[in-house]
DNA sequence: GTAGGGTTAG
């Protein structure tokens, strides 16, 4: 259509724009709103132009917000439309402003308004308003929704419900959930829209019970509720998993006659689902005469999460349309799962079917996935992907890389990661200085705390968690101190039960069992069983008996299946020579059927992840592995090494079977496949499910010098950087 | 002389 172009060149030289008369009784105007194609549309254009009626502001203003609404048209189009029109009116200026806030490129929006305030006559209206909040909103910028509140009341345009509704709107999305209230209030008139706002806004916010409460309250002042409303309040019943009253909703939504589309089924099954009611949700979704992706995703997501993993491979191969988000269910329902492997799995049958492009969601999902797994070529694979496909870093994957990174043992990477990052919220920050505490580098960790001090990013309560594990792992006890002391007057953050566990935890290894005690004795809250586990664990590093009697008792009466506590404090009378107490306690666990949880170390090697058990015969090359162990340990020994065996006297009596036990450990056959078939050039990356024992942590530092290997092994708690006969932890684990 | 704000999944 040359005409949209040059529409100048074909001007017809009788007809300017001030020859036409402002007759909008045109014949030509009543077509478009019955255009069906943009064919139709473009062909009104073309005589609007020939005849000059595109120059008058009124008739092209009715051009241009059908090129800009109509459902078949693009925004492309309607831009070129705008740029024609020589004086656009102020309804053309609103229209234009009101595509962008709704588009792609909220930031558009705002950039026309600023034009039109600069370059047009006009001052924004009452219409103008809400479009560009609502632009503002979209891009969260709560600098210029502040300054655009500024201009609304200038204009004394403070009042109008519209223009309030979409500053609340606005306050949500940048989580000022005061100045949200503070404009609510300010309303005479709150409509139904007021008040949905309010409830969807606290709802999404995780501020269900005010909510809650919100609806009650609008109820009370006689506010008919619609569609909209319950789903706000549907929403705020599935964060708080209130089952029962999302129940009292679906019968309130049928007292009141409120029609249900298909939005508001959605939200009914959604809560269904997170709430645990599947057989609600089933008879829903059977009975759903219309279903989107929304409602075939979320029974998927469902059946995922709660690791029916057969029904949701049914859901994502019957559903009409499997998008990205769908697969991102069920990698995700696998990886939140604990099991990485699986997850890991779909995500390669999605790269080879090419059904849909994974996203930021899936690449995080399934970078977590590698780092449960302490997959690292694989998490590099994604990382470079990334790269490949120009994906921009978003703050969500710099978290998700620097976690895989760290939790794969390369901690150098994370911090490139770190330090490369555009942007670092509170999260990005976090898990640095969680990946430095595992590593063992708590000077690291703080100081990197204190850098992020210069920044306007506020630490939360995980932040400190992170910070007190460093200084745990590294055993800083007086910046431990110092630290939990200014949560919450410096930093209001009130210490929650795991800062607690960690003080705990920091007193004790340090040996000061006494004010450990003392410190729990003081603290506000009850103690609960990682607290008492802490100080078990303390109890055992110095050898003290009866403390460990008392954390013990705790312990199990909070959680009497704790098999971990009962090894503990076998370990201890072990350790202390109480032989009755040890086989009283093991004959306790013989007969409550309590169970020491299987040692399980996994290594990767050329992207394939090889998972070993105790004592496992079950790896094809199981005997090359079982020859390679011995001529390590017989090499050990002839340099000096001794079987450290106080680490399972409490299970095996003889003494050539103890020795045979601790060389059946899974990390000890990992180091073993390690040195075989890894690369020479590479580290061995070992990741064991349970903490390395005393035995082990002996074999791997004299491995590291013997075989002039780098080992990085990954426990339950931290990482051991084994390197020329010396561990990173400095044997304080 | 045309029009506006709030909605479900990952």
């Amino acid at each position: 259509m040359e005409t949209i172009s040059t529409p100048l060149l074909s001007l017809p030289h009788h007809l300017t724009p001030q020859t036409v008369n402002s007759n909008h009784d045109q014949p030509v105007l009543s077509f478009i709103d019955r255009c069906t194609n943009s064919n139709q549309l473009k062909q009104i254009h073309a005589l609007m132009i020939r005849t000059g009626l595109f120059f008058d502001p009124y008739s092209s203003s009715k051009l241009f917000a059908a090129s800009a609404l109509l459902p078949f048209s693009s925004l492309d189009y309607a831009r070129k439309v705008f740029d024609q029109i020589p004086k656009p009116n102020l309804y053309t200026w609103n229209t234009l402003i009101r595509v962008y806030a709704s588009s792609r490129e909220p930031i558009q929006g705002l950039l026309i308004f600023l034009r039109m305030c600069n370059e047009s006559p006009y001052y924004p209206n009452k219409f103008t308003f809400p479009f560009v909040i609502k632009a503002a909103a979209e891009i969260f910028s709560l600098s210029v929704g502040q300054a655009l509140h500024g201009m609304v009341i200038k204009a004394s345009l403070g009042a109008d419900v519209f223009i309030s509704n979409s500053l609340i709107h606005l306050y949500f999305s940048c989580g000022y959930l005061d100045s949200a209230y503070g404009v609510f209030m300010m309303i005479g008139e709150k409509d139904v829209v007021s008040w949905n706002s309010m409830i969807t806004g606290l709802a999404q916010m995780g501020r269900a019970e005010k909510a809650l409460e919100l609806f009650r309250i609008m109820e009370a002042e006689s506010v008919k509720p619609n569609d909209v409303t319950m789903v706000g309040v549907l929403s705020a019943c599935t964060k708080k998993l209130d089952l029962k009253f999302g129940r009292w909703v679906c019968s309130y939504i049928e007292r009141n006659g409120i029609h249900v589309n298909l939005t508001l089924s959605n939200a009914i099954l959604y809560m269904y689902m997170k709430c645990g009611s599947l057989e609600d949700a089933k008879r829903l979704f059977d009975k759903m005469e219309e279903k989107d992706i929304v409602t075939w995703t979320t029974m998927l997501d469902g059946y995922a999460k709660l690791g029916e993993y057969e029904a949701a491979r049914r859901v994502l191969d019957t559903m009409p349309r499997q998008d990205i988000a769908a697969w991102n269910a069920l990698i995700s329902g696998y990886e939140q799962n604990w099991k990485p492997k699986e997850a890991l799995s779909i995500y390669h049958e999605l790269q080879q079917s090419k059904i849909a492009k994974p996203d930021e969601i899936t690449l995080v999902s399934t970078l977590s996935a590698c780092a449960q797994l302490g997959a690292m070529e694989i998490g590099e694979c994604i990382h470079a992907y990334i790269k490949e496909q120009e994906i921009k870093l978003n703050c969500h994957l710099t978290t998700s890389l620097i976690d895989m990174y760290s939790k794969c043992g390369d901690i150098k990477k994370a911090l490139e990661v770190f330090y490369s990052a555009e942007r670092r919220d509170v999260f990005v920050w976090s898990a640095m200085i969680a990946g430095l505490a595992m590593h063992g580098q708590g000077r690291a960790a703080i100081d990197l705390f204190s850098s992020m001090q210069e920044t306007t990013i506020k630490p939360n309560s995980v932040t400190f968690t992170n910070v007190l594990c460093a200084c745990s792992h590294a055993g800083l006890v007086k910046e431990a101190k110092t630290f939990f002391n200014q949560m919450e007057p410096v930093y209001g953050i009130p210490p929650e039960i795991q800062h607690y566990s960690c003080m705990v935890d920091i007193l004790g290894r340090a040996g000061l069992l006494e004010e450990a005690v003392e410190f729990i004795e003081k603290m506000p809250i009850v103690p609960s069983d990682s607290v008492w586990g802490a100080l078990l664990g303390a109890c055992q590093i110095h050898g003290n008996v009866e403390l460990a009697e008392l954390a013990c008792g705790h312990l199990l009466e909070l959680d009497p299946g704790n098999h971990g506590a009962y090894v503990l404090l076998s370990n201890i009378y072990a350790k202390t020579g109480k032989w009755d107490s040890v086989s009283r306690l093991r004959k306790h666990m013989r007969v409550t059927g309590l169970k020491k949880e299987q040692g399980c170390s996994t290594i990767e090697v050329n992207g394939v992840i090889h998972e070993f058990l105790a004592g496992d015969n079950c790896h094809p090359l199981s005997g090359e592995i079982y020859s390679k162990l011995d001529e390590i340990v017989m090499k050990l020994k002839s340099v000096g090494y001794v079987p450290n065996k106080s680490h399972l006297l409490q299970l095996i009596e003889e003494d050539d079977m103890q020795e045979r036990a601790l060389n059946l450990h899974s990390e000890k056959l990992a180091i073993a496949f390690g040195l075989l078939y890894g690369k020479a050039s590479q580290p061995i990356r070992i990741i064991k499910n349970l903490r390395v024992c005393g035995d082990c942590h002996s074999v791997a530092k004299r491995v590291s010098r013997l075989y002039n290997r780098e080992i990085i092994l990954r426990d339950r708690y931290r990482f051991h950087h084994f390197s020329g006969g010396q561990c990173s932890c400095k044997d304080y684990w």
